[in-house]
DNA sequence: TCGATAGTTCGACAACCATCTAACTGATGT
DNA sequence: ACATCAGTTAGATGGTTGTCGAACTATCGA
């Protein structure tokens, strides 16, 4: 994995509610995103911000249906990220 | 795990600068300060700096030895970040 | 006792970041 | 065509943080 790549996960996983919105995602196949605005406590417009490092970082996929964004975890990266943690440190 | 534990690590984790000292007290069993200190491009206080964060965060332990520090991994923990990870994500 | 050395603490600063509101873009239904 | 709704973008703001030099503390050797 590039040390890149790894970086901008590993940035992407520091702040706490990013990481509970990924949690949330990888909790199913997909996830409509109006559906994390009616549950995470801040607004669409952080939302998005939060969404797009995700994306930058590609732990997440976002697929647009229409006006609507549907998210789900790309689970190779995040498989990749962690196998990236274990060789790098143990 | 404590959550508090688990975001305390994944912010220590984010800094690149910090994952190299990280990486590099893992690298061997104990590793003195000075070394280090000569290895990374930075001054000593933000050296001692990142140190403290790590420790706070669980992931390094700080033996000191009349005036020289000597830093080691926690592996427990870092194992149990790394189980935690799985625990949460996948 | 004194000077040198290892590491910490302090104060400051610049860069970054999470967050918001408001304005915008683009799709949908009537 | 138009109002509405989902999500993005822009701009502002307050808080966090990585960084440094300088002052400090504590330990060691001479």
């Amino acid at each position: 994995m590039e040390t890149i790549e790894f970086q901008r996960i590993a940035k992407a996983l520091a702040d706490p509610r990013r990481f509970a919105i990924l949690e949330r995602i990888a909790g199913c196949k997909e996830l409509a995103c109006q559906t994390l605005c009616g549950e995470m406590p801040v607004s669409k417009a952080t939302l998005s911000h939060h969404l797009q490092e995700l994306e930058t970082a590609g732990l997440v996929s976002i697929r647009m249906d229409g006006k609507f964004a549907h998210l789900s975890l790309r689970k190779d990266v995040w498989l990749a990220y962690r196998k990236e943690l274990a060789k790098r440190i143990g």
